[in-house]
DNA sequence: TATGAATGAGTTTTCATTCAT
DNA sequence: TATGAATGAAAACTCATTCAT
């Protein structure tokens, strides 16, 4: 057994090595400009090697993207975490803003993130990974949801459909980061990516809050 | 005249021909997978030809995407034509429909307008163009503005700035469309585009309503 | 007569300036760089013409070292005009400095010279352009070979055979101009062109000078 | 040891296989005419081997050069060997019939070399592999020079600067070799290379020897 | 005579992936 | 398990020349 363990821990950790390397050489260089070469000669392996612990070179940039996911859903459940301890709209405001940190402290992560959305990646990976990567990019809508469903059953929200409801404000906040992910846009906006996600979190929430129908 | 008048027009209706042969080349195929060969082959000229009339393969997306961007500006023009008869928020709504009917009735050109977002475009086509495209993506943002501005010097809607105001707001429905954009996310949210969309504008236009302040 | 005298002078300045632009071009931007297009722009004629006035692109090269050699045979007889009145070793002297001089004035001329010799000129131009050229390379070694012939007759120099001499003469200037063209060996022989040649130039003075055999 | 012993033998003889088809190609059909596939087909590689083993295709034809200039600088200095018991002339004239043969055993290598002087090689060559061949091709001139030198101080020959002299006899020696190399002008000047070669070789001699200043 | 639109063969280089060792 | 040599399809762009008008 001893042995079979040893083996397993060195191939996992040849792959985080692998991976490393492959972060930093896309994170660096962009998601196109990397070869497998370069990955290769970073990770100080062969090119073959590469190969042998994982599928493909999208499915390498797969992985990264799961990487992400990983680490902003941790971000976000330590944002809610004493749940009980804080009013729904705390809860959604230190959620939203753990995402903005997110997405300001690793901008390449969130770069891949919506790379993911429109690209060949569905087409060229499994569809075991690509499923994973989808279950895990849906969790986040689902901590925002259970918020906002809490909010309604206080009577703080009026949210007919929570789920609903969470979906417009992550694809409001989300549209933020894109929008002002634009330097140009910054600019005409006159305004930057805090002051503007802030301002669209006010928006929303308030929207949540008020309960008049037109 | 008449035979340069007539060189010139033909010169056009070639390059509108091109331009058809790419659009449905890349409407149909994707944005990446065509090559310089294949809008060639569809437009039954030699491949010569097309460098004649159009400097790279990127210049003639982005003259796709010019093309979209067009329409688009178009349409929302049209909804808030007889600018006085509505109420900015009938506005508003006109507006963010002309939007969803755009997209819905010309997906490809939507997809091809957010992938100019991030992309390599801009290293590889002229600084004129560029500049066309982003100034005519702009358009529609102050469109926005110039409906939210009215609405705040009619006190309908509370908007300290209305060019901020606006980009929350063209950020929450840009945001809509992207995440409902893959099938996958609209059966995990159990909605469609649609009513998502509606959705989000409503919780938009309430919270630009709603003046209270948390 | 006098309209077709008149076409016949257009056509003639026509094609001047076409072989003017042609210069301007190739002796500017090097003898590969400049497209046919870049011709006609510079000429103000559509592309079209110029294959009026020249059979193909190398064909208007060969016409432009035509030029460069009645250019340089010009300069080579002025330089024994008064043959009667110079010593033969003068009028050599003041012939290998015509074309130095030639090829310190017109250097492009100079290089397109000794491009001809090795280039696939020959396999694209018609042959009788290429004899043309031919001819006109052989008079400045004809020039040479009477003066020496001169030389030998009034007992100055010791030729057995005169043209061979001759050859040998232009072989050994020739050889300097192309071995000095390259600064790096003007750097490598600490000398510059004027200084190697005229060494040249007396070395093989005093070799025609000089009966003795070895 | 003895696998990785193997693998490096054979990428040598690869790289040598490789070599020697572009030898082949370049050498039958002119420097220009072969294109990577060409070489690649006679190589039996596959296009992308060819790139594994050489930067570029200018690479491969500056690699065949380095081969050609080995080659001379062998027969040159195998040419002057026993120092000593030749007379400065007896090696001037050794070192000479040296590089005539090697011209006239391998007139594609001496091709090569000439065209090596003008052309866009240096633009497409790495700086390194560019001073080596400039380096070695000044050798030949170096061993003219210290022959040169030899006479001078034995007081046969009389050079100010044995350098220049260098210069001289090797730019005369190299002019003959271009000269001649035009079976034209060989017709031209009823005589042959071998003639011509030693009459300008005597003259430059003559001309060393006679210290007579005009 | 002049135009200029059209052609299309031609060429280098890249790189993900495979497979013999 | 690891290597790295070999593959070969892919793809954008150029430009001399032709020819209908």
């Amino acid at each position: 057994m001893s042995t079979a363990d040893r083996r397993a821990r060195e191939k996992a950790r040849r792959r985080r090595e692998i991976l490393a390397a492959a972060r930093q050489e896309f994170f660096e260089r962009g998601f196109h400009h990397p070869t497998v070469d370069d990955v290769a000669a970073r990770a100080e392996v062969s090119k073959g090697t590469i190969y042998l612990y994982f599928e493909s070179k999208e499915e390498i940039l797969a992985h990264l993207l799961l990487e992400g996911l990983d680490l902003l859903l941790e971000e976000m459940e330590a944002a809610c975490e004493p749940e009980s301890a804080q009013s729904p709209e705390q809860a959604l405001r230190y959620l939203a803003n753990a995402y903005l940190r997110f997405c300001q402290e690793n901008p390449s992560y969130f770069r891949l993130i919506m790379a993911f959305d429109r690209g060949r990646f569905e087409e060229s990976i499994s569809r075991k990974l690509h499923s994973k990567v989808l279950n895990q990019s849906l969790r986040g809508l689902d901590l925002l949801a259970r918020t906002v469903e809490r909010g309604a059953e206080l009577g703080e929200f009026h949210a007919a459909d929570p789920w609903q409801a969470a979906g417009s404000v992550w694809a409001s906040l989300n549209g933020v980061l894109v929008l002002m992910a634009h330097p140009l846009r910054q600019r005409l906006l006159r305004s930057d990516l805090e002051t503007m996600f802030q301002a669209t979190l006010d928006l929303v929430v308030r929207g949540l809050q008020d309960g008049s129908h037109r």
